[in-house]
DNA sequence: TTGTATTTTGTCAAAAAGACACATTAAGAA
DNA sequence: TTCTTAATGTGTCTTTTTGACAAAATACAA
């Protein structure tokens, strides 16, 4: 089937797309305490690739970025970012779809893959529970894995992944990951764990809230979080508007 | 002339080249109290335009950008870093070449520009008095603008001059730009002076001190600046060692 | 020798960070 | 109902850093 569907999608490629330039997006989640990436895992090989695709000959980079994550998670506002173009040499992914000798792509198909790709890495920040991937007709299945524990990848798409984890983590003070990958509202503690696992250290309970406040874009709500045991916490929301004009000249919280 | 030169330097591109795609060098360095940019005169064109130039079909494009670099300024060990693709629709320079309407170019090079082009933007970090920058065949003279002063560009080179510098700043804890920017030597108030430019802001000298000699990246040299008036400053070099590891891991000047 | 401009170093209060303690409270156990 | 437990909310204290500013040192010029 598979070979099917690929030929079929790749038919007129050569025509519609931008030759030898792919994009490749990390979408991210946050949940169970844990920084997660999206993977779907190809048919009929034994590896996890990013979701990506690409760009049509008269559509902005960003454009096909933004139709990429949404056709894979049907979030329509979202945020994503550029963060690198992969250029090395050798980046062809013919080779390794030539080990599934079964595949009997068509020749169309072959010549457009079998060439040196270079590919556009973007990251996404998107609320987990908010969103359902579907694989798409290359993929048997798509699933979220911790981003510290990633199976064995397609061509170099760990690297690309770990490499868009160290960028958020620099910039960390010039991206909304509060707003895009917690809930409406949430503890301070979701959003510790969330810095701490971005971060990859601990911080103390105490100073992180104190430091947190005095930021001035969260707005304190009812008590709610009840049912878990032990005293409820408060829950919070983001100022919006402060939040974002922060994030716009660096939040400074590290 | 440019004709004939443009029609070499094209002539065999198609063959040679990555299509669509080029990279632009934002090659910043530092001198009279200002940060600045190289840029080329385009003969012909009343156009100032980054150094660039195409990537061969087997070639990284940090590679590229490499020889694109050494060719323009000589220098083989240089810092340089990818900061971005601008993936724009319509960024195809044949529009403006035509507006010469002598050029006269052959109709291979017509048709190599005669496309929407991808850019990767680089930034390379030199020290002015060590490079010996030449403009090249396509360009009358180059010269060194600082960075709140450009010039009309070509394309969209300035806006890419600005998110190289805003690139800059905000990682600023991440690049060695004193180390590429300064000479060996030099005093604590040229130091501040440079990051004063790239942060656009002042800082209390004292303070300024303090806090960098904190850093345990300087090594103190004996008093030499004399021949300026008043009383001679100390000059200090690098610890390349300690300050290589610390922008690794971010230096936490910022 | 003295004045001037600049560097070097120091002071001092305010702010922030770090470590930690204690009271509070909701769920579940006794 | 009361007690226990574990996580939360808040406070305190010390240390470190920052910010503002001033005094001392020094090299050249008048």
């Amino acid at each position: 089937m598979i070979e099917k569907h690929m030929s079929a999608y790749l038919k007129d490629a050569e025509e519609l797309y931008l030759p030898g330039i792919s994009v490749d997006v990390v979408i991210l989640g946050y949940t169970e305490n844990a920084l997660r990436v999206l993977l779907l895992k190809l048919k009929e090989l034994d590896y996890w690739a990013l979701p990506g695709g690409f760009i049509y000959k008269d559509e902005h980079v960003d454009t096909a970025t933004h139709r990429i994550v949404q056709d894979r998670t049907g979030l329509n506002k979202l945020f994503f970012n550029q963060f690198q173009l992969f250029g090395k040499t050798g980046r062809n992914s013919s080779a390794l779809l030539g080990q599934v000798n079964a595949l009997g792509l068509s020749e169309e198909a072959m010549n457009w893959l079998d060439r040196r790709f270079l590919t556009v890495g973007y990251f996404a920040l998107v609320k987990i529970d908010e969103v359902v991937p579907q694989p798409d007709i290359l993929s048997e299945k798509c699933d979220w894995f911790p981003v510290d524990q990633l199976p064995v990848t397609f061509l170099d798409h760990g690297e690309i992944v770990h490499t868009a984890i160290e960028h958020v983590r620099r910039q960390l003070n010039y991206f909304p990951v509060g707003l895009n990958l917690l809930p409406e509202k949430f503890t301070m503690s979701d959003l510790q764990k969330l810095y701490e696992c971005i971060l990859n250290e601990q911080m103390d309970r105490g100073n992180f809230q104190r430091k947190m406040l005095k930021l001035d874009i969260l707005v304190r709500q009812e008590k709610l979080k009840t049912g878990g045991a032990h005293k409820a916490p408060f829950l919070y929301k983001f100022d919006i508007e402060k939040y974002k004009y922060k994030v716009k000249h660096g939040i400074g919280f590290i």
